[in-house]
DNA sequence: TCCTTAGATTGACATTGGTCGATGCAATGA
DNA sequence: TCATTGCATCGACCAATGTCAATCTAAGGA
């Protein structure tokens, strides 16, 4: 065994690299966070979260969204069906009213898995 | 003073809304936020951000994001101004490449800021 | 000085996303 | 049964966004 040793490790790193100090996101992962954090990137969808969350019963029916928010009842239904759909709101309908509720943790949730990115 | 009294208060409220526990978020606030989450909302500005993070160093070179990013240079180098604009990233050029380090507590703030809302 | 390399900028393109008017539907009341 | 009310859905429109090819600029090296 007389091979001259070649320093063969780290040849997928370009000169510029510095050494790791633990491993990246999995793209995959990345794709799950970035689709909810699409889903909270909206000032309306925002408010809406903040109005749920600010009710006692943490429930708001859509008449609470329709007078403060200013835009038009069909955004805010879509706007509701976004959140619904990504996991932090539930419905409810009672009647002829739909009422609307906060996950819990969902928030906290994503908020805790941003924060170790 | 011989008036009825009468229930004027919360004459605002519509019949099926349930009493507060506290204010919602203020309208600019909201928009704020909804910059910086829609700066994050992306599966490759979240890896680039692992990937920077995962340094020793917090710190990496573009050449290490263009390899483990299937994106063109271009599209990278896109991705890095808007996280720098939007405060996440900062970058310091030696010679002829560029370095881009995470911005100290800005994602734990972002973070922060979206569990109380 | 000229060539090469790293990375930023530009321009164009296709896709996504927020908004609203019109409409549909289910529940209540007359 | 019919009218009304609360809310969801549909269709269309325009703005914002992600992507790449082409180009530009600056820093080294020959």
């Amino acid at each position: 065994m007389t091979f001259t040793q070649l320093p063969l490790t780290d040849i997928t790193a370009d000169a510029c690299s510095s050494p790791l100090a633990r491993a990246a996101i999995a793209p995959e992962s990345a794709d799950t966070l970035a689709r909810s954090l699409k889903a909270l990137a909206d000032p309306a969808r925002l408010r809406i979260i903040s109005i749920v969350s600010a009710h006692a019963d943490q429930e708001a029916c859509v008449c609470d969204l329709t007078d403060q928010l200013t835009l038009s009842q069909p955004t805010i239904s879509h706007h509701l069906k976004v959140l619904v759909d990504s996991g932090f709101l539930t419905r409810a309908k009672r009647g002829t009213w739909s009422y609307y509720s906060l996950v819990p943790g969902s928030l906290s949730s994503v908020a805790g898995v941003l924060a170790g990115v």
